[in-house]
DNA sequence: TTGAAAGCGGTACCAG
DNA sequence: CTGGTACCGCTTTCAA
């Protein structure tokens, strides 16, 4: 017996006043009511448990105060990361988030923007989205998190300075043949990071292998590179940092001592992998506040943000 | 220069008919148009890029065709990939699904609670709650996952089963001290499964550790379990037993050679520790299919519904 | 300080 | 087959 929800006519009606004042009373504007009358509106609202309707406000206001937040994958440790920071940094912004995974799939990205901007979202925020997703007579603001899209303003960590850093240190360590592990083309940074350090430290390219951005695609990875004998293997990612972990425990291999690992993004499950592994970490919640900020904001500006990344010393880099 | 939104109206004038035409269109119902009028709304819709206004119509319709999903941590791996199912599940269906953590605070939950049924939402997935969520007024379905709540129908892995299920699989390995690692109160039913398996190989019970359900509670129960010096360790969720496993490697103890573990859950990760985890696998894909059907479908009973789970072998459990 | 009423965009009934 | 129009719940201007 799903009772009739109550409505601002009902408040209104036993209260005693006209809809307005309930309206005023609810807002606490735009105009002022006398105490008293509040009061009773107040009561009202306690005894037919009164909620207000977001969607006629929003019909009315002609804004949601909702963001569409589309991920590739929300089972992905880093984008569920991403997602849990957006939301709790809209929240205290009085915003809710419509999260939701786009499957990796270019036509699902787009379906999902489709629906998203259907339900009258304040703002779209993409992360790591594809190529080219479909942004015509798309009249909110949109922001590209960990990806630069034609365009559109975005924020992504110092990919560059972050994958350098991290060769750097094993490179300090020691090493003098270092693998690369990264995700296919579309991702030059990173690679041109551990390039930059190798350049500099005088030292020639150690082997390079492409795979997926996910364990399965580390471990296929790491097989590879293994043949190469480095004795150290910056990863590009967590989830590929995990694989090649298991290829060089399966191939008996002691981490760090034959071969070292550092990877880039620290999600949680690097600091319980065996051995704990050195991380580039991603500023997580740094690029959720400033992409938040700069959808709340209407930053104009296209230039990518890039926030600072830091390096986490654990286990697998040899410290 | 953010253009004005197109709306209906605009179609309509453009295409010479009336707004009610064009929703008749749009909606292929509930009334027929001639293949002519309807070319020249279509027509209309694509040129002037039309999109209809889902606000709107769900202040008309009454209904929002959105679910509420709330979760305790979206960090987590498990919730994380009940929340991608749902989602995905959801979406099959024609429904959207508004996202959101708890951060796993009772408080944080009733006012996330509050703000989705202020948004309209057609339904409210639960999943994990607290003890007592404040559900009064409440005017939709909501359904429970992973945990009972009083009047509220649910959906959940068949707990006493599948640990059972686990720990007896570690009897057949021949072990005759299994310690549990176990969440705080609340969870009587893993450790009733455990419980049982013992009993009814005639064992004795080992030694028991209750800890939070996080990795860094796992290492913690890990480390005081080790104490008892247990053959075999059954961890009621992935990361304690990721916790766990780390106390062991730290120890020095070799798995499944010194120590077999086994865990509950069943997440990607647990595929890629080292030793990779004989798990008991939530069944997360009907879990989710289960509760969006009973959400659109408006089951009634508060009946729980136990899905099945089941034992994935893989090499912590000496298999 | 309060009330009446217009209108946000869309739906669907009633007439024609 | 199509047009006109009332109404969904709420905000806010205008008038009282």
């Amino acid at each position: 017996m799903p009772k009739d929800p109550v409505t601002r006519n009902d408040v209104a009606e036993y209260a005693g006043v006209s809809t307005a004042v309930v309206s005023y009373v609810v807002n606490e504007g735009p105009r002022k009511v006398a105490p008293e009358t509040r009061d009773r509106v107040l009561e009202a609202i306690r005894a037919l448990g009164y909620r207000p309707n977001a969607t006629a406000r929003a019909l009315r206001m002609g804004t949601t105060r909702t963001f569409g937040l589309i991920t590739p994958d929300g089972g992905n440790p880093l984008f569920a990361e991403l997602a849990k920071a957006i939301d709790r940094e809209a929240a205290a912004r009085g915003y809710v988030v419509l999260q939701t995974s786009a499957d990796g799939d270019p036509e699902t990205e787009n379906a999902k923007i489709a629906e998203l901007l259907t339900r009258q979202v304040s703002g779209l925020i993409l992360v790591a989205p594809t190529e080219d997703p479909d942004l015509r007579d798309v009249e909110v603001p949109v922001i590209a998190v960990n990806r630069r899209l034609p365009a559109v303003s975005s924020v992504r960590p110092a990919y560059l300075d972050g994958a350098r850093l991290g060769v750097e240190h094993l490179i300090s360590h020691g090493h003098r043949r270092i693998g690369l592990v990264i995700g296919g083309a579309g991702h030059p940074e990173r690679e041109l990071g551990w390039r930059t350090a190798l350049a500099t430290a005088a030292l020639p390219e150690g082997p390079v292998v492409r795979a997926p951005f996910s364990r399965e695609g580390g471990y296929w990875a790491g097989r590879v590179l293994l043949r190469h004998e480095p004795t150290a293997i910056f990863a590009s990612s967590d989830l590929q940092a995990i694989g090649v972990l298991r290829a060089l425990h399966e191939a008996g291999a002691d981490v760090p001592g034959d071969v070292a690992v550092v990877a880039f993004d620290g999600t949680p499950e690097t600091e319980y992998t065996w051995p704990p592994l050195t991380v580039v970490r991603q500023p997580v919640e740094a690029l959720a506040r400033e992409a938040v900020r700069r959808l709340i904001e209407g930053e104009e500006s296209v230039e990518a943000l890039t926030v600072p990344t830091d390096l986490v010393r654990r286990r697998s880099c040899g410290c």
